[in-house]
DNA sequence: CATGAATGAGGATTCATTCAT
DNA sequence: TATGAATGAATCCTCATTCAT
């Protein structure tokens, strides 16, 4: 996931990134036309294949290039060290992704992991390597907050739990409540206030104590 | 030119909406070919345009046909009128859902409708019915759980949160991760594990208090 | 063209050959689907293949039916024998080649000569039967009103002329004129006025002979 | 999907352009299908969509393509100016008009204007400016020569007529005549007796005066 | 007679891809 | 590098026609 030096004299090539990865996140592999794509990247409809064999290596690519961003963004390394107590790492955790979420770009990025996810057959060629980055990058971003867990139970800060599933859930959680309130088209609650809410409910848990 | 009789007790319109159901599912609208849905059907190519105008009108068609059998299965009324304490009616909610997303129709379903939340721009035509009604059905699973929940903080068993918030989280938890569990190709714990370790984690609470 | 005795029972091909003359006048031969005719003769899309074994022959079946009705209205064998006047006689022609443009059946059957003769392809099958069909009826139109003004010629009533290209003159100026003034959209002067106008210019010649 | 270069100085948008307008005047907007105007015009089918968005686009340009010519031949400007006195003005235009449709390429123009003029329900989109257009070129040519017409009224040359019904007489008396007389498959006088014939008749009246 | 489901060939149109310039 | 004309396979959809009921 280093970030391949740019080829020579490519704002073209950088184009037709951004370009392809905004129309392929709105309308799928095959809603967007290269055409199109060549026209938002304003450059003409040839030149897409003179940077990208074939229309599913432009797709990887652009997925690459904004998985990238992603991952960047979300600095799961930082979680996975952090030694912060559960309430604040989660919440500064859950509030990032939520953040990250609302960025067009990231808008975008996640319907086009949606999309990638989707697909059963994509089983060979440029679209195989799709489905295994998007997975790898899903691993290591529940993997960080895995890790992290584990070790806040052997710190004693948590109760043993499958840290697995938890962090799987929490990750899932998040994303879905977000997409489907921007679906619902409601404005919300602040993303920060959002995390807080289910990180109090998942930390001290729902029932009434006292 | 001719007309070969409709083999005995065969419903065309049915299976053509079988076939659309599972292929769009697998490929999305543009991926999946009225051809590949006639094949799969066992029916000729012409026949689909005299059950249905446009593939779009097959799509909303299938997409209902899904929508209906799910709801039936999820049964969202008995979850919001349960009076069974939150340990409990949670496992037994999450369970239900999480078995119903096992079944390869259901998977179909939750692909589908995530191809079709993904789509910006159906902003009329059948395809926006279809979005307006994944939502529907959406809001409506989260409200029964937004109503139990409600429920059981006037009733004292859970402590006042902000019960909206925490429906999403729940139902989007567990649908992502059994998606992503299912993405990865790994076996894992029966649903009923899952359900039972997310429920106790959020509703007991991850701190440690002993 | 002697009337064909109706076969039994035959509301319905009746039905069928009016909605044909309708829709083939408007759309022509192939803009004009069996199910749109089916639909406007109120009567199901299999049931004119039980009147008539193809399109085509559904066609001819209406053509010669209006043209029928055309000729019938026109009553040519009262031109031929008149022994009116040339004044007279062809202002009585032309105006009642007028009105019969002006109904919508015979408007329609215009159209429909016009789709017919303009196929050059058409040398065999059904629509060759029409297209000689039509030439027939007009040649018919035509050489009765040559034969009238043979007969003037030989009265001595009129110069010697060359009474074939005279009478395709007159019918074709006739219908043209009521063609276009149709299409412009205008009003127009009653079809009188305008047979008497053209008959004046033409019997008594444009030149200013006093 | 490879690409043969132009053969030499080759316009394959004018190819498309004259096959498109031989076979639409042929065949009708309807019975002319794209593959055999891509196949007269020596042309890939798909080609016939980069130069034109659609075939009723392809039908606009070709039918406009047509008209310029048949205006530029025609000449309408000359006949309105025109001071010569009406036997030799009206015989020269007759006999222009017919020659004009004696060519295979006027000959298709006019079937072509039959079927535009023909139908009822464009009344929109490309089809609908194609009527317009030949409205427009008809009532231009009628024009003309009213114009001349007028000024031998005024000139006292000849009667006071309605010129108006007098032009469109002429013009569509000898459209149609050439029309018939092509269509009942004889040879047929020179155009220039033709119009001899006719501009004798009309000029000077049918009636005997001796 | 009448129905309407079923068929399959064919039509318009799109689009990924190539390649001469 | 860059262009845009050219290709042809594939797609959605229509429609004349048939035939069991």
């Amino acid at each position: 996931m280093a970030r391949k030096p740019a080829p020579q004299g490519s704002d073209r090539r950088q184009q037709i990134l951004e370009a392809a990865l905004d129309l392929f996140a709105e309308q799928g592999l095959n809603g967007a036309t290269s055409k199109d794509i060549a026209e938002q990247a304003d450059v003409t409809h040839g030149l897409i294949y003179f940077y990208f064999k074939t229309k599913e290596e432009l797709f990887k690519a652009a997925f690459e290039y904004a998985l990238e961003q992603a991952l960047d963004r979300l600095d799961v390394a930082a979680i996975a060290q952090s030694d912060d107590p559960p309430e604040e790492a989660l919440t500064r955790l859950l509030t990032r992704v939520l953040d990250a979420l609302n960025t067009p770009r990231m808008r975008s990025m996640s319907r086009l992991m949606l999309h990638t996810m989707a697909h059963d057959d994509w089983s060979v060629g440029p679209l195989h390597e799709c489905k295994l980055h998007v997975r790898d990058t899903i691993i290591s971003v529940v993997d960080a907050v895995r890790v992290y867990l584990d070790r806040q139970v052997e710190l004693g800060r948590i109760r043993p739990v499958n840290t697995e599933i938890i962090a799987k859930f929490l990750i899932g959680g998040v994303v879905s409540s977000a997409r489907w309130t921007h679906a619902e088209g409601r404005d919300e609650a602040a993303p920060e206030a959002v995390a807080r809410a289910i990180v109090d409910a998942c930390v001290r848990g729902l029932l009434r104590t006292d």
